[in-house]
DNA sequence: GAGCACTGC
């Protein structure tokens, strides 16, 4: 398991302990930074509905503020929850403090995350991610059985804690008895503070040392060289401690350590010797743990990492940040439904969380690839949040079926475009999830139960209809899972894409290859072993089990009968069509494609099975925007299908073969 | 013939 940053490192208990064990944790309890400002926090709790802390990294706020509620008797009126934005931390947060007050995770102290509630009836402090949290917001609109909600790292501004906020804030008004913290570990908080009607800001100091920051005196023109050759400065001319070298991804990362070693090997045995680590989030588990192995005494580790070392995990022993200034992030465009990923300048609150890497555990030094002056002038203040960067069309349904009608009026700190709202509301329409009132619909709460994208859930609903369900679900569970499905190393390319598309005999389409590939591996009751041998990520297909069991688990609930057709593969494809009917295309000259709504020109990703087929009509899961625009995930269909299963949205003339 | 940062329900 990676150690994760929730501000005091989790070890593992270790039963062997001596007696004083408890005594240790108690002491160091004490002697965190907080411990000093107990009784006044606890006092501005009392006096204020809503408080914002600002907690610095390594303060302890995390851990120790539940407590405190719940030795000032909060946990008498109901639970206190925290929430995170990460599963890891609620998990490792939950276990220390449950070592903490000398209690079993899952009584007292217990954590919920998707796919796995480790809470119970004597729960009194549960530590939750952000997420589901706001799951739990659409089963119970007061949160009834909590007294205080505590938002931690709400600086991060994920989708789900900015919606919490606004739910949050109406919340307060008609239940008097809620306690509601928002805690960030940004020093700006004012924005937090004129969100919540000027609710106080308590600032409680961190535990961290200096880092000092050097800048290029001219900008570098090639970042990827500046690291490398930055790198072996600092191992040659600095004194002992690890480099963290932030890179954008995986391709990169790996040219960069082809370039490091192919320069180290010139240097002989004239230099020390300098272990080179890697880590982003596609990395499979085991060769990630290797970031945390120790190193020979007298060597230098340098880690090239993602963006996932800046807040999601920490590495011990790092002195000497370098910074190049970019990462990869994800842009969403309403008009035209299209997501990039583009590489991008990042802000100064991301180059300030990055240069703190380095000064954890001792003094830090920070090497930014860039001038002074670009970084007072050129970087952004905060990455915008990513509510303002995505597809709104889940969250739009989730506000709904709580009851808010007026989305154009919901009180967002940032606000989206109202165009991103409108898109949304839009397709939820033409989903039949929304009435011409903007009301939910009877499918729409169907839909609404179901943890995925309103094109997925409607698929889903719709599945019923064709008898197909035991189909869709496995379908939808791999989508969800994402693009990381198959596993292509590169002096295996051949192979790996002769296992793929091995999936494909018959020219079913990517959707129902994604089926195949998910009945294949249950064939062989899960094997890993499998798994390897045809190119396929293990870590996705576990996870695409664990959704797939969750929404059998739902379909239940929303009345849906668990029926499969194996092999009546139009009635899937005509469940598909129902979920994505607004992404149709067809074909033009020269095998590219025109969308049907909204039109523009794509193409068939390479990757597709129907690559070199170009049947005439298809629907898509999503257009990516590359060197060219590709749709992803690409199934053929009769152009009837469309008004049969959309008649509100087609018309005859638009779907006629010329 | 491409090129998948990072999370979460």
């Amino acid at each position: 398991m990676l150690k994760v940053d929730d501000e005091m490192s989790i070890e593992s208990p270790d039963i062997s302990k001596a007696k004083s064990e408890l005594e240790t944790l108690h002491e160091d309890r004490r002697t965190l930074p907080i411990y000093a400002h107990r009784d006044s926090l606890l006092k501005a709790i009392e006096e204020h509905q809503v408080l914002v802390i600002v907690g610095e990294t390594g303060s302890g706020k995390t851990t120790q503020i539940p407590q405190y509620l719940h030795e000032a008797g909060y946990t008498k009126r109901g639970k206190v929850a925290c929430t995170q934005p990460r599963r890891v931390a609620a998990m490792s947060v939950a276990a220390r403090v449950s070592q903490e007050m000398d209690v079993k995770l899952g009584h007292e102290v217990g954590y919920s995350i998707r796919f796995e509630d480790c809470t119970s009836e004597k729960t009194v402090l549960q530590y939750m991610t952000d997420g589901k949290l706001l799951r739990e917001f659409l089963g119970e609109p007061d949160l009834a059985s909590y007294s205080v909600i505590m938002v931690d790292e709400a600086h991060e501004r994920t989708v789900s804690t900015d919606v919490l906020f606004g739910l949050l804030k109406d919340l307060v008004r008609f239940r008097k008895d809620i306690k509601i913290l928002i805690s960030s570990a940004t020093p700006d908080a004012s924005k937090f503070s004129d969100f919540f009607d000027c609710a106080p800001i308590y600032r409680i100091p961190g535990r961290r040392y200096p880092v000092e920051i050097q800048y290029t005196k001219a900008p570098v023109a090639d970042y990827l060289d500046a690291a490398i050759v930055t790198v072996l400065q600092i191992h040659m001319t600095q004194s002992p401690g690890d480099i963290l070298v932030f890179l954008t991804g995986q391709e990169e990362i790996e040219s960069a350590e082809e370039i490091l070693k192919h320069k180290i090997s010139g240097f002989g045995s004239e230099i020390p010797e300098l272990v080179i680590s890697k880590i982003f989030s596609n990395l499979p588990a085991e060769l990630q743990a290797k970031i945390f192995q120790p190193i020979p005494i007298g060597s230098r580790k340098v880690v090239l990492a993602t963006n996932i070392a800046e807040a999601s995990l920490t590495i011990d022993g790092i002195n000497y940040v370098i910074d190049p200034g970019f990462c990869k992030m994800e842009a969403y465009n309403p008009r035209t439904g299209m997501e990039s990923l583009q590489v991008t300048s990042i802000s100064k609150a991301s180059a300030d969380q990055r240069a703190g890497r380095s000064g954890r555990t001792g003094h830090g030094k920070c090497f930014r690839l860039y001038t002074a002056d670009s970084y007072k002038t050129k970087l952004d203040d905060n990455t915008p949040p990513e509510i303002q960067r995505t597809n709104l069309t889940s969250v739009v349904l989730s506000l709904k079926s709580l009851g808010i009608q007026n989305l154009l009026n919901f009180d967002f700190m940032d606000p989206p475009s109202n165009e991103a709202l409108l898109k949304a509301l839009e397709l939820l329409f033409a989903l039949g999830a929304l009435n011409k009132l903007g009301e939910v619909t009877k499918v729409g709460r169907q839909m609404a139960e179901f943890p995925l994208d309103p094109m997925l859930s409607k698929m889903i609903v719709a599945s019923d209809k064709y008898k197909c369900s035991d189909e869709v679900i496995s379908i939808a569970a791999m989508l969800s899972v994402g693009n990381s499905i198959f596993y292509r190393p590169k002096d295996e390319q051949v192979h790996a894409d002769h296992a793929r598309m091995s999936f494909h005999t018959g020219n079913v389409g990517d959707h129902i290859a994604l089926m195949n590939v998910y009945n294949s591996w249950r064939e062989t009751n899960y094997s890993t072993q499998w798994c390897y041998e045809n190119y396929v990520q293990v870590r996705s297909m576990r996870r695409a089990r664990d959704i797939r069991d969750q929404l059998e688990g739902l379909l239940e609930r929303v009345k849906i009968e668990l029926t499969g057709c194996p092999n009546d593969l139009q009635a899937i494809k005509k469940a598909i069509t129902s979920g994505f009917f607004s992404h149709s295309a067809r074909l033009q000259n020269y095998g590219s494609y025109r969308t049907v709504k909204h039109p523009r020109i794509v193409h068939i990703h390479p990757r597709s099975g129907l690559a070199d087929n170009f049947p005439r009509w298809v629907v898509y899961d999503e257009v990516v925007l590359t060197t060219k625009e590709y749709m992803r995930n690409v199934t053929e269909l009769k152009p009837e299908w469309l008004v049969e299963i959309a008649p509100h949205y087609y018309q005859m003339k638009e779907v006629e073969d010329a």
